[in-house]
DNA sequence: TTGTAGGCGTTATCAT
DNA sequence: ATGATAACGCCTACAA
């Protein structure tokens, strides 16, 4: 039964050693002898030896901590995108041997525990999570030499930094597409806030598809506002029973689309004989089935999952922090069209 | 524009104090001269002053960090019920000045990473999710001295740690009898897994207001398996298609509740003329309307907010910290019921 | 290849 | 009421 707590001098004093040795032993540098590390190892591991971060962090100024500030609205609200992502995240800090810091805070605060968490040296970085077309974040985090990356990208801030984003552009031309291609003409967009950059690309994308296909964008049906179930209830409602209802309709997150399937049912609507539904779709892990068989999807959307999004945004900023020298890097994924249960051709009464 | 970083030394020096009174004074020491404290604390806003979390933690072998090891499936799932528990949680810490680690962990890896937080030193506690029937993370915690609580409780581990629980016996009971009330009989119960003892408390709960009215328990309609909405889904379907389809049915989280609105809209029955649906509701944010108005809930079920759950676990848990030699403190809510749009009289065609 | 010694930024023990 | 001084546990020049 080894004691609690064994610490660096202890263990040195046991293998007669100086703490330099043993250290670098642990360490791994080139320079001790294979001999004196394999001793090294066992007695650490015999005494299951481990280093206080805190007095690590303090002799070399690296917590190995990585900090997540999630934004949380005034009313609680707490998106359970996070959840995903933070479970990609920590699996990548985990291999790394990096730990997970969370705050929550409104938009207001936030910038606060940016400088607390530098002045502090509270994390060796941070990811930003739900950047705006225009992110003062950004600027705030590069005055005070915080490292950090980026979930998503912004428009105007330039490209000098480190951000990982999937083409929500393309994303949404596609699936806009592919209802233009069943024949639908009236096709509605509940979208996330327009001034998140997610939600203003996905706009965009929307809008070429239109376009091309010389379709009219009735404002009407175009809805914008935080992604929840009611909101999706509600903005899928207002759109049904307005004089101009669509035949389809696009959602932004899988959580508004849940809600205009109820929404959908109250009125009647079946799907998709009567309305067809779609959705981008962030593969979140309570909806998919957990048996490790992937199924077929119950909405049509495109995919892309955020609990991988979170691991390799992950990865990329430990790189980023293990070598400061280093450029930005960005990385733009693209997503998959899966066709499910919730789109149709469009039905003949339907204008 | 005050330098990034600056110590208590400098700090110090720049008010001609030495450290230790400065410290003091900033740490609200009674001793300090309040003329002095003025100044040091005037002197610390302008400079900004913070002290290194890394240094404290050394010097006081605090940490100021609680610990949340989230279980994860070996299929990558996480419980969305986390994120709200999370937010409730981390608001706790925050006001009292703590911060929130997180690690996903599968079962097997959880007690080596208590063995680890403990050796290392790496929180100062941590809160317990999801416990068994006979839950054996409560001895290791116990055995190696990290303090911690339990958000729930066991059955078979004595009453000798913190928690924090709902009631879950008496809402299900509850909820079962409003079915009953309502003239249902042949009720279902769609379950979290039975190892887990809320699921073990509910059909507890269940099967007591079953036989205090006479009813029989059909083994076909009462399932038992993670909560997602993909099983809810499936257990549902299996259900209304076996040959003694429920006319009612429960679900342990509105999660799979969702997947049972899908299945029964599915099958093309109505709800709740056709058939009845009651959850148990966490109050998950995202489910809610996030405008602050208290709105009128589409599934009836029992009510407690996690997020509040979250917030006095992780205030219990402090208390326990900062005074440690306190007695093990337990905590029972009750849940609310909330009739809402999917509960009604049982229709006469079924059994 | 190994060891000595100083420092990282606090807090805490004794003096004064 | 304030100050020296020694931990706290680790890392890392610099020396040998």
């Amino acid at each position: 039964m080894p004691k609690s707590t064994i610490n660096l001098k202890q263990l040195s004093q046991h293998l007669g050693l100086s703490q330099t040795t043993v250290s670098r032993a642990l360490n791994g540098f080139p320079e001790v002898n294979e001999n004196t590390r394999q001793k090294v190892l066992a007695a650490a591991a015999q005494f299951n030896y481990r280093p206080s971060p805190s007095a690590s962090s303090l002799a070399t100024g690296k917590t190995r901590i990585i900090g997540h500030v999630v934004p949380i609205s005034e009313h609680k609200m707490i998106n359970p995108h996070f959840a995903d992502f933070l479970a990609g995240a920590s699996e990548a800090y985990s291999a790394a041997g990096y730990d997970l810091l969370l705050r929550t805070a409104t938009p207001k605060q936030e910038e606060e525990i940016y400088r607390e968490f530098a002045s502090r040296n509270r994390v060796d970085g941070v990811v930003v999570h739900g950047p705006l077309i225009d992110e003062p974040r950004i600027e705030v985090l590069k005055s005070i030499r915080l490292p950090f990356i980026v979930h998503g990208r912004t428009t105007m801030n330039g490209d000098d930094y480190s951000w990982l984003d999937v083409d929500n552009a393309t994303s949404f031309r596609r699936l806009t597409q592919h209802l233009i291609d069943l024949g639908h003409k009236r096709i509605a967009l509940v979208n996330g806030l327009e001034t998140m950059n997610f939600a203003h690309r996905r706009l965009q994308g929307y809008r070429e598809a239109m376009e091309t296909n010389q379709l009219e964008m009735i404002p009407k049906l175009i809805s914008s506002a935080d992604m929840n179930e009611p909101y999706g209830y509600n903005a899928t409602l207002r759109m049904l029973d307005c004089d101009t209802p669509p035949s389809a309709i696009l959602y932004s997150s899988i959580l508004s689309a849940m809600g205009g399937m109820r929404a959908t049912g109250e009125r009647g609507l079946r799907v998709p004989q009567d309305i067809s539904l779609a959705t981008f779709d962030d593969e979140l892990s309570f909806l998919q089935t957990g048996d490790g068989q992937p199924r077929e999807p119950f909405f049509t959307g495109m995919h892309s999952s955020i609990q991988e999004a979170g691991k390799k945004l992950g990865q990329m900023l430990i790189n980023q922090i293990s070598n400061p020298a280093s450029n930005a890097e960005t990385c733009l994924w693209e997503s998959k069209l899966i066709v499910g249960k919730t789109t149709g051709p469009r039905p003949r009464e339907n204008s």
